[in-house]
Parts: structure tokens; C-alpha cells; sequence
DNA sequence: CTATCTTATCAAACATTGTTCGATAACCGA
DNA sequence: TCGGTTATCGAACAATGTTTGATAAGATAG
């Protein structure tokens, strides 16, 4: 049976990770191709190394998603932390929020795993804190406190992820332009019938052409605006 | 090589499906046990056919989730529709949010594919005329309304989707209720440097044994009451 | 220096998934 | 009875996350 069993390889090295590495690794291929495109299998091949070494540092994929997220979070917190400070606490949370819009749009697989990530901790809570301690600034219950962080974050990533979804093949290759892609969808609705569908035919001009970041700011401005009023400032 | 090939069987009969019977059986498997649950094989031993028989009813596991999500939102499409006709466009506004709310708190799985789903038609396009036709009792350009009905979408899956994250399986399986779950976040919380966390000790008390109805509510009723603002009501 | 334990790596195999292929039954109009 | 469309299905394929067992490299103790 000699010779069966593959030697070991004298040119070939072991390779030698980091905790730092691998995540880097995977946030790179999550930015580059989204969430199918980190498989073991690639990010073993980034890395050069074997698939189960990755095994070492985290148990599963879920958690490598978790701890990819945190990553990522860890940048937005710092460019947040950067911005506080203005007189109005409705300001800064409008500026926080546009923020970490912004952070979600540039990395759409951010969203989905912002949902999904039941543990509310590490730069997640930090994330939470701060937003949180805005409203410690304005003229509120606890429970008005609770609601109102909540309500940004879900008004932040709910756009965020509904604005977000991943456009069709056929415009990521640059063949169908976002203006045409869109207006199609605005032909189709212009052939609905007026009578059923008045809505549409109200807002299908608003909608060819509309740009995604005046939707979700448009949106966030309802919150604050209910926010403020409920504060009496 | 006669013999080799598994002759027919006789007592076996061929399985007849429909896609009526196909979307319903998906569904169940979906409220069952969320998305993962949802796989060819079960969903063929379920209907007691083959896999590949699927395929000639859905071109892939895409559109199957796509039909069944459009399948249960025609039922809260017919829900919501008998519901309307206040005379507050805001209070119908309020009414179909929570609807909307309701059935995804159900159906977990319907949060994920009502972002995913690029295809506005059908009745999610249904869904979105029907909340924007209360947009259009109240004062406010195209654009605006365009705005409104899009935040109102985003606000209820947004949270829908936050708060309907699976909780851990030893909620699931019972062995720790909710109301324990929850308390073990507040005593790691309760842990946490006060000068450093000063929101998440204001607000621990009110989390400890919150409803998750009350949130959505109470973010809901931020925009709506910034919507009334804007429409000068 | 040697022995031993811990840390870290890796190839190979495994189970499960979505999907495709080719064959073939069941129905139906001519 | 024939031929074509509709519908079904077993088997195979490629890709995925995960486990296993072996083993190298480094640190630590004797």
C-alpha cells in the first residue's frame, strides 16, 4: 500500500489564517458577488488554504456571517460616533441613520443578516446605544425611549433592505440601463386600467426615474416629524 | 441486462398534482418549520410524487417561493379590502398596516420574499394600490404619496421582519419561555457599564416583558402622525 | 535535548440541497 | 388505432455546509 496514500508534498506549505484574515477574506467576497458567493470553498481558496481550517475559527457559516456583520458594524460605528454632537438630538439621529443607510446600500447582504442577528450585542448594541441615547435628549417616557430606537432602525433597514433587493441579472451587466429597467416597469403600469388602479397611474411619472436615497430619507423624515412631535419640542 | 432496469410497478400509481395542490402544500411546509423546510423532496413526499414532477409546475425554488408568497397575499389582500372604508384615510392606513403586520407575525417566512420579490405585480402590486389609494384622500403631491405609501410598506416588514427574527430553539422547543428569554438579555444588560450605556439601562425595564404588537404600533404611529403633519390634517 | 500537550491545518468523505435528463405513462383529438 | 401534447418520475449531477481523522508546527515541561 505504499505510495496510496498521498505523501506529504515537500514544495507545498501550510497556510497560516487569522481571525482577522478570514473575515476580511469573506467580507470581500460578500461585497464583491453577495451572499451565494461566500462558500467555504472560495474563501478556503482566498485564503490558501483548506476548507475545514476555517472550521477552527467559527462553527458554522451563521457564525461567520454574524462575525462578518460585526466587522463591517465596527466601521459604521466609528463614522457615526464621528458625526454626533449637534444641538438637536433629531438631527443627529437623522445623521446617524442616513449613515448606516448609507453603510446597507453599499453592502446589501448587510441588511438581510441585520435582521437575522438575534444577539443583540458587540457593535450591534453599541450601534442601538447610540442611536438610543439621542432620544435620551428629548422630552420622553422610557417606553417612548424604547419605541422610538426601535422604530429608526427598523425604518433604516426595512428601506434599506426593500430598496436594496438585488436589480436583475440583466441590469448588474450593465445591458439594461437602471433608468430603462425602471422604465419598464412604469410602461407595464401605464397599461393598467385607470379605474383599478388610480394609484399607480398617480405616482408611475414619480416613479420612473426616482432616486432610492430621497425615498428612504423622505420616509425617515415621517419618523422624526411623528418623533419630534410626540417630544412637544 | 433484462431485469437489471426497475420494471414498473404495478401496485404503484402515478401521483396527479395541480398547482393549486403544489403552492398549498409549500405553504404548510413553510408555516411548519420556516424556509428551510421548504425542499423539493419534502415538498414531493408531501404530495406523494416524484421531485422532478415539481418542475413542470415552477422553473425553480425562486418562483415556487414567489407563487406561494403571492398565494397567502391574496388572502390578506381580501382581508384588508373588506376592512377599508373609514373616513379617515389614516385610520384605513392604520387598519391595513396591522393586517399586513398580523399575517406576517404568522407567517415569518413571508418578511424575507416580500423584500426578494422584484416583481411588483400580482398582489403584492395589488397591495400597494390599495395603500396608496388612502394616499390619495389626503393632501399631498404625487411625489409625497409616492413617499407615504412607500414608508408604510417599509415600516410594517421592516419591523415585521426585525421582530419576527426565529427565536433561539430552546424558545422554540419550549424548555425556556419568552418571557425568560427575554430577561436573560435584560440581566446581561443590567451588567453593562452605566456611564458607557446609559440608553440601555433607561430602557431595560421596558424591554423586560415587552410586546412586540406595542412596538410595531408605536413605530407605526410615528409615521402616521408625521403623514398627518405633512398632509396638514 | 526529548517528550508531551496544545494549537492549527488539511484532504477526504458525507449528507443534503437544487436542478437536469431521459424515459414513459396517461390522456385526447383525428 | 395512431400521433402528439401533457404530465410524471427515477436516477444522476454539481454544489454546498459539515465532520472525521490524521498530522504538522509550536510551546512547555522534565
Amino acid at each position: 500500500m505504499a505510495g496510496t496514500r498521498s505523501r506529504p508534498p515537500e514544495g507545498r506549505r501550510r497556510a497560516s489564517h487569522s481571525m482577522e484574515a478570514v473575515l476580511t477574506e469573506a467580507v470581500a467576497l460578500l461585497d464583491e458577488a453577495g451572499e451565494p458567493a461566500l462558500t467555504f470553498r472560495a474563501l478556503a481558496g482566498r485564503l490558501g488554504g483548506g476548507v475545514a481550517s476555517i472550521y477552527w475559527y467559527v462553527a458554522s457559516k451563521d457564525e461567520l456571517l454574524d462575525r462578518a456583520t460585526d466587522h463591517v458594524l465596527g466601521g459604521v460605528l466609528t463614522a457615526i460616533e464621528a458625526q454626533t454632537g449637534s444641538e438637536d438630538p433629531i438631527d443627529d439621529l437623522r445623521v446617524m441613520a442616513v449613515t448606516l443607510f448609507d453603510a446597507i446600500v453599499v453592502r446589501p447582504w448587510l441588511a438581510a443578516y441585520f435582521m437575522r442577528n438575534t444577539d443583540l450585542q458587540g457593535n450591534s448594541l453599541r450601534l442601538y446605544e447610540q442611536i438610543g441615547q439621542q432620544t435620551l435628549r428629548l422630552d420622553l417616557t422610557p417606553r417612548q425611549r424604547f419605541h422610538a430606537a426601535s422604530a429608526i432602525i427598523s425604518v433604516v433597514v426595512g428601506t434599506a433592505a426593500d430598496l436594496g433587493q438585488e436589480p436583475p441579472p440583466e441590469v448588474l451587466d450593465g445591458t439594461v440601463g437602471r433608468d430603462e429597467y425602471l422604465g419598464q416597469w412604469a410602461e407595464r403600469w401605464r397599461g393598467l386600467d385607470p379605474g383599478e388602479f388610480p394609484f399607480m397611474h398617480e405616482i408611475v411619472d414619480e416613479f420612473e426615474g426616482h432616486d432610492d436615497k430621497d425615498q428612504f430619507l423622505a420616509g425617515l423624515e415621517l419618523t422624526l416629524a411623528g418623533l419630534r412631535l410626540q417630544a412637544g419640542a
